[in-house]
DNA sequence: AATGAATGAGACTTCATTCAT
DNA sequence: TATGAATGAAGTCTCATTCAT
């Protein structure tokens, strides 16, 4: 079903304009009507080409939605790795709320387009993609509670590192769809407060 | 579009008994087909009525969805309430792994239903239900929390309480749906342990 | 199709009674939502039966429509040739001026219904039934020209009564379903001018 | 309802080829169904497209009816416009048997596409669009009277030309419907003489 | 490479009618 | 007789996808 991502590599620059401008209008088609209720047709006419064109790149909507997915979560990927370089021989304390920080605020970029594609969820592939993602993210985070070890009571480094991906990305996404009567920076902070009392509680396990 | 979930109330018991049917069927076709892949035909099917009886009682697919989220829904509310009740005049360090494991247990309860409704998302009117719930659960961790201040560390309860439950909800979601290399009965263990570490660390806002 | 028009008899004073809440919640029905949007359970429902006990007396909704329109045609005839016998010694002068407006005034009774029944048109029977009434009409038409035969010019009784009778029918149908701007006693003198002009023309064959 | 009679204007010819054959197509179906047991399908079939080509111009079965009643008036309207511009200066006993004759022939043109669409009646825009030839015709034909007031007694041309258009119409339409006994020469003929003689006719009003 | 008209499977839904109670 | 829950055939319409131009 989900045969291929893209149909064929686009190698000449026209085609690769084509791709963009395809992709450009399924964003906005997916943002203005849902995932659901965009067709083809919509995306093609969005983007100035014809349905014909679309399906020369593109096997099917589903395929679009992933190409959306793999640029917003490939951001995000780079985005973290980043932050965590940056940050990466501070302490536990400092590198934490940093972190957190830097996780909200890439999940402030365009919430919407990345909301619809949430929704459309598994039909789209996003949960095996998004995991993939937190997967890598994780082992980021795997080695630099590894490389701070002696800064940590909690011994699984792996589970912690586990836990704290999670918990930290699913509350930013929530607090992206249903923004909490806090400010942002107390809930960031309390986030890494979380983190950081639990990286220093001495669970056993 | 929702207009309502239940078209008219049976109460006849035939009518119940259609209902119970039909729900009953919807479920099993939701698990075997995915929402997306289930008609109302195949649920018709499936429950044993004609289609026609289908649509007397739930207006489209999406009500069916929605009448299960409502019911899985009400039941976890009741299991964590119950279980609440039973741990309240326990210390927070006793209380909050008990707590941990019930939400686990809870979302134990027929995960693969829960998962397809999910994915449904919010087609299905998933996440002002799920959002709802939560709220009325953050109530009651916020009650818990408050009656047991004294014990913590942190101050705002309420933005404490709100972070615990999402916190907890979501990776328990996520063990359900990827279940992770640890036992489980350790990552419960790490996220009370997150969970108490968190409310003993004085972080201020 | 359309089988008959009442299915029993409805001897018992109970079975009257239950025969008439329906053709009255039919005609409420009709004017409410028009014919093709009516449906028996509607019908039913504000005639504050069973579907069940309206299948008893009728086959389907066309039976009930009928029904309607056989009391509005047999009204109309009655109080035509009611009209008829009153001024059938009058002179053509006098006597047709008052027939053109009694055909007005019938047809100014409940036209709502009635123009919904017009709407159903031949799925009803309307076509068959109206144009008997109007056969009715046309015989009985001829027999006051033929007793007027002295005061005409006319010859051919027959042609005449007929287009008397279906020019007025018309046009007064016309009047109700689209009042034009004129007084309408100036539109009635008209007709009648015309009628009476017809009359009076030598016009051979 | 009714929203656009046609969905996208055809602008290449194979659009408009395919416009047509749908048409005829619509047209053979009616007449040999009848409006309401025609469905899109069995347009499209004997059309020899596929639904979705059907659905591509027009929005329902209505939409068709529509269309074939727009190409019938239009018919109508020119061929009366143009048989009235013939007889335009001829004097009133001349030109209304010519008129009356014109109307007749154009009633006889697919008398049963016609029947069965105007038995479709409201529910396809007839009235409406039948309303506003028959508007356009009373213009004419009190323009014509107008031209001729010096031969005619009556002063009301507004409504004189009402009730000639009005009665005219119908009684073909009639004949039509259920042809008369007598020979339609002289049915025409006695139109047209009671035309005349109450155009000679000095009415009040 | 691009176009967009054409396709058609199949989902949704209604409602006249039946029949067990 | 009355009830109204249940039936299911059949019609409407969409939209992903193809393919002739």
């Amino acid at each position: 079903m989900m045969e291929r991502n893209v149909r064929r590599k686009p190698s000449q620059s026209r085609s690769k304009a084509t791709v963009e401008v395809i992709v450009e209008g399924a964003a906005r088609v997916f943002v203005e009507r849902g995932f659901d209720s965009a067709t083809t047709n919509h995306i093609a006419k969005a983007a100035g080409v014809s349905v014909g064109s679309l399906y020369q790149y593109f096997p099917n909507k589903e395929a679009l939605a992933a190409e959306l997915i793999d640029r917003h979560l490939a951001e995000l990927l780079r985005l973290l790795t980043e932050k965590l370089a940056e940050v990466a021989t501070l302490p536990v304390v400092a590198a934490l709320p940093a972190m957190v920080r830097a996780m909200f605020d890439a999940h402030s970029h365009e919430p919407q387009l990345h909301r619809v594609l949430m929704e459309a969820g598994s039909r789209v592939g996003m949960d095996r993609r998004k995991r993939e993602v937190l997967r890598q993210f994780h082992a980021l985070a795997r080695l630099y509670l590894e490389s701070h070890r002696d800064e940590l009571k909690v011994r699984n480094l792996d589970l912690g590192a586990y836990l704290l991906v999670f918990a930290i990305e699913n509350i930013m996404r929530e607090i992206q769809a249903a923004p909490p009567p806090w400010p942002l920076d107390d809930v960031v902070a309390h986030v890494a407060a979380m983190c950081v009392a639990y990286l220093d509680s001495d669970v056993v396990g």
